[in-house]
DNA sequence: AATAGTAATTGATATACATCAATAAACTTG
DNA sequence: CAAGTTTATTGATGTATATCAATTACTATT
């Protein structure tokens, strides 16, 4: 959908606050945005973001879903959580990668046309920058996550699930318990048994709020990369030196 | 190490054959050639990658070895088995992403610093769609990887490899058998056990080499990107329609 | 507020794969 | 090429977590 002037004029105010957009001033920024398009997804669609028909860059103005990969027997993994402000970028994938996307809420895509985002990379050094920069982002946010997934275990998956809420200054669960099951590549069962678990170490999760004993008994199933976002990174209480 | 004159100019005819140079004039690349760096490592050494101490890019001469991390256990997940002709780059890893490389077999890396590589970024638009292309496949393989690991069974696992390895026109296995089993997240003692059970799939592995019943025994086992690189990719015998 | 529908929990059981142990095969290296 | 070392195989056993089944707790809708 193409959106109206008015319109244009209110996203491209939330666009321009975007990581992928940063230190690029308006003038460079507007011949792009006056080719923005717009599509609104329902809670509980489905669709396939295939580099094919969706060559394209996405920002989720609002709203939340998974992406997904799907094997023959119906088993999925979820690749990532995508939640207002994200960026997704089926258009640097192969042509021959398909990916699922469940809308877990309502939600509003802003996206551009893979000649749009190519003709701003060729006349602006920035921008290139900022692609590179979130193309990095995504490996390295990839090879953590595989990371997870082999070498954790369900406890210690759920523990890191809950410190980064932690350091995102959320005392309440994100996201429905199932989805954060699914991402950890757990079964829902399975991640109840490791909330119960972990009442031993002083977490206790009660209903979808998190309550700690003292404060810091998340900060052993941390990682580093995580670690850097967090106030006391690297402090005596710190388990990162 | 710097190198020598002499050196230089057979290592930049090496590099410039290279998909990371691809379509950059001689001209271009000179002045980067000329800022390369060399260093070899021995089979069984063993370094810590990380952006702190390794902010380069990285280009393999020759050699061997794979990319690892390890858990507070000893775990350890290959998160990459890096060859001649491959590329990698912990100059766009966080500074707080260590990674481990293990030498397989004696390896030369060729390797410019990040200032260099940034440069030839800001100069030279092909340059940056090559870096864009590079992290954007390397982002790609990671998601490949992760569905690989998380959702095939050990024997799907080692059916996938065994697709690779053919459709790369290699009747024998290009790695040990103890770097293919922790590539795929198994034990050497599942891997081998695996190995029995492909029997039953006209599939037969002696010593190193693999051979086929009739041929395709082991499209079963392929997915769309690795089958786009198969000459008989989409044709009436390819699963992928 | 009542009903239906979905999500979460709890318990019992099954299973794929790891681990341990012993042997055999395959490469190093003097 | 022989001795030593690493890698691979085969068998027996253990275990973490999935699956199945039943119950309880939420959430949404009229």
């Amino acid at each position: 959908m193409i959106p109206s002037e008015i319109h244009i004029e209110q996203y491209s105010a939330f666009l321009s606050k975007l990581p992928i957009f940063k230190n690029i001033s308006k003038n460079e920024l507007g011949p792009l945005f006056q080719t923005m398009q717009v599509h609104q997804y329902h809670k509980g669609d489905t669709v396939i973001f295939d580099a094919d028909q969706h060559a394209n860059l996405y920002l989720v103005e609002s709203g939340l879903f998974k992406l997904t990969k799907f094997d023959q027997r119906g088993d999925e993994l979820v690749l990532r959580i995508v939640d207002q402000n994200d960026a997704i970028s089926p258009m640097h994938f192969s042509p021959h990668y398909d990916i699922s996307a469940e809308f877990v809420k309502d939600t509003t895509l802003i996206y551009f046309s893979k000649n749009s985002i190519n003709n701003l990379i060729a006349k602006n050094h920035q921008f290139s920058m900022n692609i590179i920069q979130f193309l990095a982002e995504s490996a390295q946010t990839l090879m953590l996550f595989a990371e997870v997934l082999q070498l954790k275990t369900t406890r210690e998956k759920v523990g890191w699930y809950l410190v980064r809420a932690k350091i995102n200054n959320l005392l309440e669960f994100p996201h429905p318990k199932r989805l954060i099951a699914a991402y950890l590549g757990m079964a829902p069962e399975s991640f109840s048994r490791a909330l119960t678990d972990l009442k031993n170490d002083g977490i206790f999760v009660k209903n979808r709020s998190i309550e700690l004993n003292n404060g810091n008994e998340l900060c052993q199933y941390c990682d580093a990369v995580t670690g850097s976002d967090c106030d006391d990174f690297k402090s005596n209480a710190c388990i990162h030196h």
